[in-house]
Formats: C-alpha cells, sequence, structure tokens
DNA sequence: TTCTGATGTCATGAATATGTAAAATAAATG
DNA sequence: CATTTATTTTACATATTCATGACATCAGAA
C-alpha cells in the first residue's frame, strides 16, 4: 500500500508497529535513531513517517522542523508518537508542522486507522479535480460545476459529493459515509446523511437522481 | 448482521461480552472451551470470533493457530481478549495471526466498536464480484445482472443469491439459510425462505431453475 | 392409489428504511 | 455579540420489503 519509515528507540514499541502497519499491507522500515532515518530520506523518501518524540540523538520535533526545512520533505505526512500527554505537547508537534499525533499506549487499532485516515487525506489533497461526466468538482477552487455553471454547496454536502464521486459505482453504507465524511461513529437513529443526501440531490438538478440510494445498504453515485 | 462466536471460561465476562454483541444486532454463541469452540465452526464458520488467552483445555493463541492452519477458517476475522497487559502477549498474538486484541477490563463500547471496525475492515476486502456462468453478482455496486440486463433485486433475495452462488454445488439446509441470511434460528413452521426462493426463481427467468430443491434437506445452486 | 409431510404460491398487514419539512442547535461571520 | 448560515435533530410521511398463515400442490412411502 504505502511506504511507511517508523523512528522508535524502543524495540518491542517499534516493533508492535512494524507488525501492526505490515500486518495493514504496508511496506515498513523501522529506525531506532534519526541519524539511521535521515540517512535512509535521502535516499528514498516514504510515503509516510511516525515518529516518536523521545529519541537519543534528536528530538522527534527536531526531525519535522528539519523535514519540513527540506523542499523534498516538506510535505511529507507525519505522523507522531508521544507518551507525554500533556496538551502543550500536542498542540507544539502540530505547531511544528506533524499532520496527525498518537499518545501512547495506544491500540494497534488506532495506530493503523490513524495511518490510513492521514494517508487518505493526502491522497486526496492531491486531486486537483474530480469529475462525473460534465459535473466538475474543482478541489483548488473548492467549487462544484455543471456545464459551467456553479453549484453552490455547503462544506458537507461538497464532502459528501467528493466521497461519492471518488467512489461512483460503488455502494457506499452509512457507516463508512459517516467515517468519511463526518469522523465518525454511525449511530444508527440519524436521518442526518439522508439529509445532506437530499439537498444534494434537489441541488445538483438533473444529476441529482443519480444518487442511487440501494436499499439496506447505502448509497451510490453512477 | 454478523455471527460471532466467543472462547471465553468466565461465565461472567462471556455473558457480557454475548449481552453486548447481540445488542449491536450480532448473532452470537458462546463457548467455555475450545473443544466446543472448534467442533461448532466445523459445522458453521462465523463472520468474527473473540478469543481468551487463558482457556482451560488450550491457550488462545493455540486456536488462533489452528484457525490460521486451515484453508477454511484461514482469514476468519479473530479478535483476542487478554488479561496479560504486557506488550510482549500484543506482539505474540499479532504474530500469531489474530487481527486485533482487546485487553480486560475492557468496556462494552470498546468491543462493540472494534468488533465492528474488524467486521468493516474484512468487509472492504471482501470478494467484489461473485458468479455462475452469466450471472453476476457485483458487490461493489450491489447489483445483479444476467447476459448484460440488470436483475432488480431485494436485499434479502441478494443475500440469498450471493450464499447460494458462494455455495453453488452445496445443499443448503434450511438451518443454515436462515443463519447466514437472517442471524436467527431456523423455526420448522416458516415458509419464509422458500417464498424468497419463489421470488428469486422468478426473478432469474431462465437461470431460476438452477435452484434446485433438494427433498428434505435444502436448497441448491447450479 | 391414497396418504402424509414437504414444498410452492398468494394476499396482506406489519415492520422497517428512507424521504422530507420544519424546528432546534451550532458554527461562522462581520 | 448579533446575525446569518450551516448542520443536526425531531417528528412524521411515504415507500418498500418482508414475514406470515392459509391453502394448493407435489413427491414419495405404504
Amino acid at each position: 500500500m504505502a511506504l511507511i519509515y517508523i523512528v522508535e528507540d524502543d524495540t518491542n514499541i517499534r516493533e508492535i508497529e512494524e507488525f501492526a502497519l505490515s500486518n495493514a499491507k504496508h511496506k515498513v522500515l523501522g529506525f531506532s535513531c534519526a541519524k539511521d532515518f535521515f540517512k535512509k530520506t535521502d535516499e528514498i523518501i516514504p510515503d509516510l513517517c511516525l515518529i516518536d518524540i523521545m529519541l537519543p540523538d534528536e528530538s522527534g520535533n527536531e526531525i519535522v522542523k528539519k523535514l519540513r526545512r527540506n523542499p523534498d520533505t516538506k510535505k511529507l505526512p507525519i505522523i507522531m508518537v508521544t507518551a507525554k500527554t500533556s496538551e502543550l505537547d500536542l498542540v507544539k508537534g502540530i505547531e511544528d508542522g506533524a499532520d496527525d499525533y498518537i499518545r501512547k499506549p495506544f491500540s494497534v487499532m488506532e495506530l493503523i486507522s490513524r495511518v490510513k485516515a492521514l494517508l487518505r487525506r493526502v491522497e486526496k489533497e492531491d486531486i486537483k479535480e474530480l469529475r462525473l461526466d460534465d459535473l466538475i468538482i474543482n478541489n483548488e477552487k473548492h467549487e462544484v460545476s455543471l456545464n459551467e455553471t456553479v453549484i453552490e454547496l455547503t462544506f458537507k454536502e461538497y464532502e459528501l459529493l467528493s466521497l461519492f464521486i471518488m467512489n461512483k459505482g460503488i455502494v457506499l453504507n452509512r457507516d463508512v459515509i459517516m467515517d468519511r465524511v463526518w469522523g465518525t461513529e454511525y449511530e444508527g437513529e440519524s436521518r442526518t446523511i439522508d439529509m445532506h443526501v437530499k439537498t444534494l440531490r434537489h441541488k445538483l438538478g438533473e444529476y441529482g437522481n443519480r444518487i442511487r440510494t440501494v436499499r439496506n445498504v447505502g448509497y451510490m453515485i453512477e
């Protein structure tokens, strides 16, 4: 799936991380210090890296700063792993330019899902334009247009439509939709998704009925 | 939703697990030892299983190893439940091939969400397409087509047809059909299955008569 | 053949999922 | 901090699916 570098001096934890991410079909390389890590990034830049805050030679924050200074690794997705729970650390990590953080002790599932989410987020930012025939989503302008005419969508509507078009021809169930658009678990008794689908359908005019309801399963655009 | 087996010798904990997962709309069967568990998996393979590490007859790790050795259960999603918090256990669990682990004491919510997450993960890796000659089940579109023509099926009909095709050439008795499609026990006097078989036969047109009735046993496709 | 239990078929109300509008919150904006 | 806009929730309407039970039919045993 993706090439991931891990910088973590605690061998036990590093191995857990390696196992978990390999299990999730990623190609993983682990390093116990910053030096080894940089030696490798000079050679091959990974798709994502997981960096512990406390390291023998350099702090994780230092590593992030360096990576951000280098044009080649400026946009490299970074997840910081920290044992310190204070919020200061968290903020600092993000200010320094990490894209996400995980607090120890973490669960394997959490690790996997955060990595997955970040990879997805990055991949999404890469896409400049999405289209479904004459319906165009311009991600740079954050604007949707149909036959040259701009369609005004709210944030959630935009996200939802993007998700549908990114997965055209694939039925998305409510769990997935909730997870991807709202980042939360779907709780059975909510009409939120239907609501947004309804307004989307309305706003998309003739294209509205291309959002199909698959009863008992979810929604799909075709 | 899904059929889940639990192997846990502590009756109290097992009952909590059973209650929690039943509440989350799963069909649950609990076992207090490995022996009973294997007896049942030889019969019907569940969608997921929850295995305690410490058991009277065999260790949870042993069970996992055995399951992984058997082609039928090789990919069966497994969650290990452990009281030992050491990281060694965690790593070992993953090495042994469990897909996730839960540490005791766990919260009911954690249990449910981990189960849900794992099921989703597995479901996604699920088969994209099933076919029986020209009859194609597209699981992404959740659509059935015969010679390019879409056949409109309801949810249950779709499930039933999938089950038949996944087991083509194998007679499925009513118990199994009820269990897999409805997630409930078959109660002798119901015409429900026959009903759906009838509409399926009708909707499948020329392919309809490939669903064979095996008197006193069940149904089979081919 | 006749009998018996299993399966096929049908109509219909109940259950369930989705659609929709409007009110209630929450969030953003100036 | 008031106003606007977006979002979620609630409550209800609508649509579809499904289970059920009564009855018909069938296949095989006696």
